[in-house]
DNA sequence: GTCAACTTGTTTTACATCGAACTATTAAAA
DNA sequence: TTTTAATAGTTCGATGTAAAACAAGTTGAC
């Protein structure tokens, strides 16, 4: 019996919202890579720039945390940002512990363009979509958050 | 000026469904960690096993697209789990290049108890939506398959 | 029948991310 | 005040995945 005619069967995993959730992320990170890849922007890139923006002195802990990375992640993250010339760590006077993050004006610059991209890339790949149903999935995603890690900590 | 009060805005962020998908991935992921973590089944591992089983027989490359991995992904993934047991690698007598799979004994029952588990996992995890709703997600996310790679090839 | 083009699995290299352990610093407890 | 615990950033090691280059095998053009 020849196993492989024809297109494989992925069984019970047309069921599973995880196997679909990671197909979706595929594809639009995939679409992403291709609109900012001359200009040397991951969606990590991005989410570290435009949190940075929004939250102008943050610390790297904070940042993480935002952008759902590891401390330890942002790091090498981080590292490679500034040397581009795009994020400033400056360390705190209060709490010498702290990093304050700032971007640059090349940084601000640079956001500016993706922001660009951005919204156009975020125009095409949401095409399969009305304004309603897109409304209506980012809601549905939203309510993975509930899942989020049984950390301890009761009330 | 204290930057870092309260929690930090996300900016744009929130309106791109690359986030949201990101984040609902890593919230289901890490869920699927916990619940297999005991018996050593990644959510990678199970879908090659469960797309094994499907279509027993299949060559490295069509699991590969299958479970969209890239062929190169695929061969230490099947490296280990050889080593442990659960699967085969057959020369293809016909086509000397070919590698068919086969599922072991000792892969099946594995799978078994992975099945178990993954419904009782999926239940979980769709706790938020009603059965109709998860069946919309489903087909909201699969709405991303128009997207995938322009990969050439008219017609 | 020969040679070019393609396919399959593999190796190698690179990279993003994580977790655990470490250092410096601050806060809390005693 | 001294001791202990917690926190911020970092380092280090491991892992999963990819991309590019490759060898062996097959197919198709001529």
């Amino acid at each position: 019996m020849p196993a492989t005619r024809k297109t494989p069967s992925i069984g019970v995993l047309s069921n599973h919202v995880g196997f679909h959730l990671r197909l979706a992320q595929l594809a639009v990170f995939e679409n992403i890579g291709r609109a900012m890849k001359d200009i040397d922007v991951t969606p990590a890139i991005f989410s570290v720039l435009e949190v940075l923006h929004e939250n102008d002195g943050i610390t790297q802990s904070k940042l993480a945390a935002a952008v759902h990375l590891e401390r330890s992640s942002v790091v090498p993250l981080l590292d490679k940002l500034s040397k581009r010339g795009l994020v400033e760590r400056r360390a705190s006077t209060t709490d010498r512990r702290h990093n304050h993050l700032h971007l640059t004006d090349a940084g601000r610059d640079l956001l500016a363009e993706v922001l660009r991209r951005a919204a156009e890339h975020e125009k095409e790949v949401c095409k399969p979509f009305t304004i309603a149903e897109k409304k209506l999935l980012l809601e549905l995603l939203g309510r993975f958050r509930q899942l989020r890690k049984p950390e301890a900590k009761p009330g």
